[in-house]
DNA sequence: CACTTGACCTGTCCGC
DNA sequence: TGCGGACAGGTCAAGT
């Protein structure tokens, strides 16, 4: 779910948040969701204060002044939600052990929305009270400031299927990380052109177009929501093959992508599930979507009902008369 | 090499 | 109401 327009909306977020916070501690519950949680973790990450908040792709980028960071893909149902206490605790509150009652032990940083955030907070939010039985990694963060003890607060790392991950790798060696060395392009890049989008296209000739979206190598950021949505937009049918796709209707496509990726941003991303911005709150993009999860409906443009079927080996969204097989 | 499918996980929903 | 199975979708590994 997280696909470009959340991860930038939580980056947003993130930005205005964690600069300017030290580490206290680290906990985690699942070996996968951090893998390289030992010895680094208090040599580099412990400590260390964050300087610095960036995407790439899907992958949020977390800079610490260790000149080591954290790279965080959310994958499915990732969320990176923070939460700040009321007011700054002489104690730094215990971080929960695995056999011991996580909720009991955080008391003071499990608030309902509303009170975390305040009266007037628009409370459209998933988050209940954190950690909860999804959280499998939480950082203790305080704010650095001279000698005294400022405003406590953490940072909740939550994945209900445990795909998402975090990794501490040196800031200079982020961009050697396995993920991104084939990554293609990011599609608001002011940069990445029509010519080039076609280029690299036609190296899956032989794929339909929705497989080809997908394939981070081409492009990056792009996942089942923007897919269908570029592609009802550009009235191309997913199943096309690239080869059988005029030049021209890439290049609609092209803006198609960049004009869902953009308003969606706008909106705060999409929330299908899970995902919520760094404050907890769901993103609204799915109001004004035309497609996506809209099977059974009239399609906005022409009133054709619109059907889900597979392609790709995903659920894929369709208005069968408006988005035509042939170019 | 190009392309497709299965695995990784958990929670939810649907049909019997 | 319980239970099995399909489904959700990002990426990588394995298979064709």
């Amino acid at each position: 779910m997280p696909e470009l327009p959340e991860v930038e909306t939580i980056k947003l977020g993130l930005s205005q948040l964690l600069p300017g916070k030290k580490i206290l501690k680290v906990w985690h519950d699942w070996e996968k969701s951090f893998p390289n949680a030992d010895a680094d973790v208090d040599r580099f990450l412990v400590g260390a204060e964050i300087t610095r908040v960036r995407r790439r792709a899907k992958v949020l980028i977390i800079d610490l002044s260790s000149k080591y960071s954290l790279a965080i893909h959310l994958k499915m149902t990732g969320q990176l939600v923070y939460v700040g206490t009321q007011e700054s605790l002489v104690t730094s509150p215990q971080s929960p052990g695995k056999t011991d009652d996580k909720r009991q032990q955080t008391a003071d940083y499990a608030l309902p929305a509303e009170e975390r955030f305040g009266a007037g907070h628009p409370s459209d939010s998933l988050i209940g009270q954190l950690p909860d039985k999804s959280t499998r990694v939480i950082f203790d963060l305080q704010t650095v400031k001279g000698r005294t003890l400022h405003a406590q607060s953490r940072l909740f790392f939550n994945d209900q299927r445990k795909f998402g991950w975090i990794r501490l790798i040196p800031t200079s060696e982020v961009e050697n990380l396995d993920f991104f060395k084939h990554v293609g392009p990011e599609p608001l890049s002011s940069n990445f052109t029509q010519a080039e989008f076609r280029n690299r296209l036609k190296r899956r000739a032989n794929t339909n177009i929705k497989a080809a979206l997908l394939d981070q190598t081409v492009l990056a950021g792009i996942g089942n929501i923007y897919a269908d949505e570029s592609l009802w937009n550009a009235r191309i049918y997913p199943a096309t093959l690239v080869k059988n796709i005029s030049d021209n209707k890439l290049n609609t496509l092209f803006t198609a992508i960049i004009n869902v990726l953009t308003l969606s941003i706008e909106k705060g991303g999409s929330t299908d599930r899970n995902y919520v911005n760094a404050e907890g709150q769901k993103g609204s993009y799915l109001s004004f979507a035309n497609v996506f999860r809209r099977n059974g409906l009239p399609c906005p443009r022409c009133g054709e009902v619109i059907l889900k079927m597979r392609v790709a080996g995903r659920g894929t969204h369709v208005c069968p008369k408006c988005q035509k097989l042939t170019q």
